[in-house]
DNA sequence: AGCACGCCGACT
DNA sequence: GTCGGCGTGCTC
C-alpha cells in the first residue's frame, strides 16, 4: 500500500522525528528529500528520514507536506545512516546533523534544479581496510597516496582528502592534476554559498569523483566511497568548535562503517589516540606504512638554567651565534615566538592601572603594526588612550614582550639581517627576509620557505598549557619543524629532561607514545576514557553561574550509581568572551552514549533558562 | 531554537 | 482593575 505519512526532522535542537501527511495526489516523496513543512505554525526545511502507512498521532493533529523541495534526495541512503550515527555520538538531533552535512545553501526553502539521478540502492559494502602512513619524510608519502588513489579509481570508485589548512588545498590540486585525474572538486566552508553549492552538486551528479577539503568535505556527497585520506590527523582543525562539535576523523570511521572503503591517515606525528588504535592492530605491512626520512634538521635543546638570556633578549647565547653563522652563510632563520602584538599588557607607572579588554577581561596588547590596543581573544581594538583611564596621568607603558618587541630586539643585534615578522595578519610570503620572526600562523608557509635554521623560543609555553594533549602537541610540532627545517631546529627551554623534547631530539616515536599512553592511562585520560564538556556562558555572570550550579548539581546526583564521574564545575579556560561569561563542566567515562544517556534530563533543564547557553561537547 | 500559555508585580 | 515580566512546555 502507498505510504500516507512521511516522518521528518528538521535543523533544530528538537528530537523528532515529526510525522507528516503526504497529499493523496502526490508521488511518494523518497526518504532524504528536502520538503517545505509547517512547523510550529512556521515554514520550515524539513528532511523525509522515513515513510510508514500510519501514524501514532492522531490525524486530525497532523499536517500536509507543503512541498517537496528538489527532484532527488539531498540525503542519500547511507548519509541518512552516517547523518544519525553521528547525532547519536555527539548529542544533537538528527535534523542539526544532517544540516552539519549539507552545504548552507540548502536550509533555506528553495528549490535547486538538480538531474540526479536516484540513488541506486545498497548494493554489496566494499571491503574495508584502516592504513596508516607514518611519512617523516613530509615528502615521500605522495607516491604512496597515488598508488591508494590509484587504486580506488581502479574499481570506480571516489576518494575523499581531507586536509587541515585551506592553504594547502591547491598543493592537493596541482598533484592530483599531475597525475592526471581531471574530475577533482574543492570543498571548503570558506567557499561562498553559491561556489559551494555548485561543487557539492557536481560531486552529487558524479561528475568529480575525488574531492579535495578541510573538516566539511568529509561530508561530500560521493557515490561510491572508496577511500578517505586525512593529511596531518593529529591537526586540532579536525574538530570543529561549534556545534554539533563532530571531528572529521569520527566521521570518517562512520561512514567507514556504514559505506565501506578505505581510511588512510597521514602523518609525521599522530595523535597519541590514533597511534594507540593502530598499533591495537597488528602492525602489518599492509595497514602500516613506514616512510623513513633521508634529511632531516637535527634538534638541539638549549638549557635556559646554563644560558640566561641576559634581561635585555629573550635569545640564548648558544642559539644568538647559531644565528649569526647561519646569517653568514647566507641562509635563512626563523625564529619562533607565539605571542602576538607588541606588549602583552599595557599598564600606568602612576596608578598601576592595567588596561584590559572589555568584553573579555584580559589584558591588552599593544600592536606597533596597527598603533591599537588589540584583545587576543576577540580581536578588539582601541586606540591608546594618551592619559591613563584609572588616573588620568600621561605614564602608560608596555609590558611584557610580544613578537613585535621581538622583530625590533633581532633587528638591533643582527644589524646585518633583513628582519621581518609572520603573524596571523601577514598575508605576504616574506621570501627575501634572512630572519623571519614568526608565530604558529608560520606553520602554514614554512613548506614554501627554504629555512636552514629554526629556533625556537617559546616551547615551555606550549609545555606548560593546560591541556592533556600539551605534550603530544609539542611533540607533533617539532617533529614537523625538523621537517622542513634544513640544517637544524634549536629548542631553549627550562625543561631540558622533559620527555617530548628528548623523544623529539632522539626521534623515539616508540618512547614517546609508549610513555605519553602510560601518562595518559595513570592520569584517566583519553584514550583511556571520554570526555564531555558542557559550556554555560550568559552575559550576567550571576545567571550563567547559578545554571552551572544547578546542572552540577543535578549531574552528581544522576552519577550516583552509574560508572562515569563530573569534575568540579569550573570558569572555563577563557572565563569571559564576547561579553559573554563562561563555566564549564567536564565529565570522564568510558562510554559516550552511556553518559549522554545520563545527562540528557539534567541538560534539557538547564537550557531552559533563556539569556544562558548550554552546549554539549564530546571528546572536546 | 522560537513561540504560546500562564501566573504574580507596578501602573495608564 | 490591567499590562507585561519570564518560567514551563511543545513543536507532527
Amino acid at each position: 500500500m502507498k505510504p500516507k505519512i512521511a516522518q521528518v526532522v528538521v535543523g533544530l535542537p528538537v528530537e523528532g522525528p515529526f510525522d507528516y501527511l503526504i497529499p493523496d495526489v502526490w508521488p511518494t516523496p523518497q526518504p532524504g528529500q528536502r520538503v517545505h513543512v509547517s512547523f510550529q505554525n512556521r515554514g520550515r526545511v524539513a528532511y523525509v528520514v522515513k515513510l510508514c502507512p500510519q501514524s501514532e498521532v492522531p490525524v486530525a493533529r497532523l499536517k500536509p507536506l507543503l512541498e517537496v523541495l528538489d527532484e532527488a534526495p539531498s540525503v542519500d541512503q547511507y548519509m541518512l545512516q552516517v547523518t544519525h550515527a553521528l547525532a547519536q555520538y555527539y548529542g544533537c538531533s538528527w535534523g542539526e546533523a544532517i544540516e552539519a552535512a549539507l552545504p548552507a545553501a540548502l536550509r533555506i526553502k528553495r528549490i535547486f534544479a538538480s538531474s540526479v539521478a536516484a540513488t541506486s540502492p545498497a548494493s554489496e559494502i566494499p571491503a574495508q581496510q584502516t592504513i596508516f602512513c607514518h611519512d617523516l619524510s613530509g615528502r615521500r608519502q605522495w607516491g604512496f597516496l597515488q598508488s591508494q588513489i590509484e587504486g580506488a579509481v581502479a574499481k570506480q570508485m571516489a576518494v575523499i582528502w581531507l586536509v587541515p589548512e585551506v592553504l594547502m588545498i591547491p598543493k592537493v590540486c596541482t598533484a592530483l592534476k599531475a597525475w592526471g585525474y581531471r574530475d577533482v572538486a574543492v570543498l571548503d566552508k570558506a567557499l561562498t554559498a553559491k561556489e559551494e553549492l555548485a561543487h557539492w552538486s557536481g560531486i552529487k551528479i558524479g561528475e568529480s569523483r575525488i574531492v579535495v577539503g578541510t573538516r566539511s568535505a568529509v561530508f561530500a556527497p560521493v557515490r561510491r566511497l572508496g577511500l578517505i585520506i586525512i593529511t596531518d590527523e593529529e591537526n586540532l582543525a579536525f574538530k570543529q568548535e561549534q556545534s554539533p562539535f563532530y571531528h572529521a576523523r569520527k566521521v570518517a570511521e562512520i561512514r567507514q562503517q556504514v559505506e565501506g572503503g578505505n581510511l588512510l591517515y597521514v602523518s609525521a606525528a599522530p595523535s597519541v589516540e590514533l597511534w594507540a588504535s593502530m598499533k591495537g592492530n597488528e602492525r602489518s605491512e599492509t595497514q602500516w606504512k613506514e616512510i623513513p626520512a633521508q634529511q632531516m634538521g637535527r634538534l638541539q635543546l638549549i638549557d635556559l638554567a646554563n644560558y640566561k638570556p641576559g634581561k635585555r633578549t629573550i635569545i640564548a647565547f648558544p642559539l644568538q651565534n647559531m644565528i649569526i653563522d647561519t646569517l653568514a652563510r647566507s641562509e635563512k632563520i626563523v625564529l619562533w615566538f607565539n605571542r602576538r602584538g607588541f606588549s602583552t599588557l599595557t599598564k600606568c607607572n602612576q596608578c598601576a592601572h592595567i588596561i584590559k579588554c572589555e568584553r573579555c577581561d584580559v589584558h591588552m596588547a599593544y600592536q606597533d603594526s596597527r598603533k591599537q590596543l588589540v584583545c587576543y581573544l576577540c580581536d578588539h581594538a582601541i586606540p591608546l588612550p594618551e592619559r591613563c583611564p584609572g588616573c588620568g596621568g600621561v605614564y602608560l607603558r608596555s609590558l611584557g614582550s610580544g613578537i613585535e618587541r621581538l622583530e625590533s630586539e633581532v633587528a638591533r643585534i643582527f644589524p646585518q639581517a633583513r628582519v621581518t615578522r609572520f603573524d596571523k595578519e601577514t598575508s605576504r610570503i616574506p621570501r627575501n627576509a634572512d630572519i623571519i620572526v614568526a608565530t604558529q600562523a608560520v606553520l602554514r608557509i614554512l613548506p614554501e620557505l627554504s629555512v636552514a635554521l629554526v629556533g625556537v623560543l617559546s616551547i615551555d609555553t606550549e609545555l606548560s598549557r593546560i591541556d592533556y594533549r600539551a605534550a603530544q602537541r609539542v611533540f607533533s610540532l617539532l617533529v614537523y619543524l625538523r621537517q622542513v627545517a634544513r640544517d637544524k631546529v634549536v629548542v631553549q627551554t627550562h625543561h631540558i629532561e622533559h620527555y617530548a623534547l628528548r623523544c623529539a631530539r632522539d626521534l623515539d616515536f616508540i618512547g614517546f607514545y609508549q610513555q605519553e599512553l602510560g601518562l595518559r592511562k595513570e592520569m584517566g585520560f583519553p584514550p583511556f576514557c571520554h570526555w564531555i564538556t558542557l559550556m554555560i556562558r550568559g552575559k550576567v555572570r550571576d545567571e550563567a553561574y547559578n545554571v552551572a550550579l544547578k546542572l552540577h548539581e543535578s549531574l552528581n546526583q544522576q552519577r550516583a550509581s552509574a560508572e562515569w564521574e563530573v569534575l568540579d564545575l569550573q570558569p572555563d579556560f577563557v572565563p569571559k568572551l564576547r561579553d559573554k561569561y563562561r563555566f564549564h563542566i567536564m565529565l570522564k567515562g568510558p562510554s559516550v552514549p552511556q553518559m549522554l544517556a545520563g545527562i540528557e534530563q539534567a541538560v534539557k533543564v538547564a537550557k531552559r533558562k533563556k539569556d544562558v547557553i548550554v552546549t554539549v561537547n564530546v571528546d572536546p
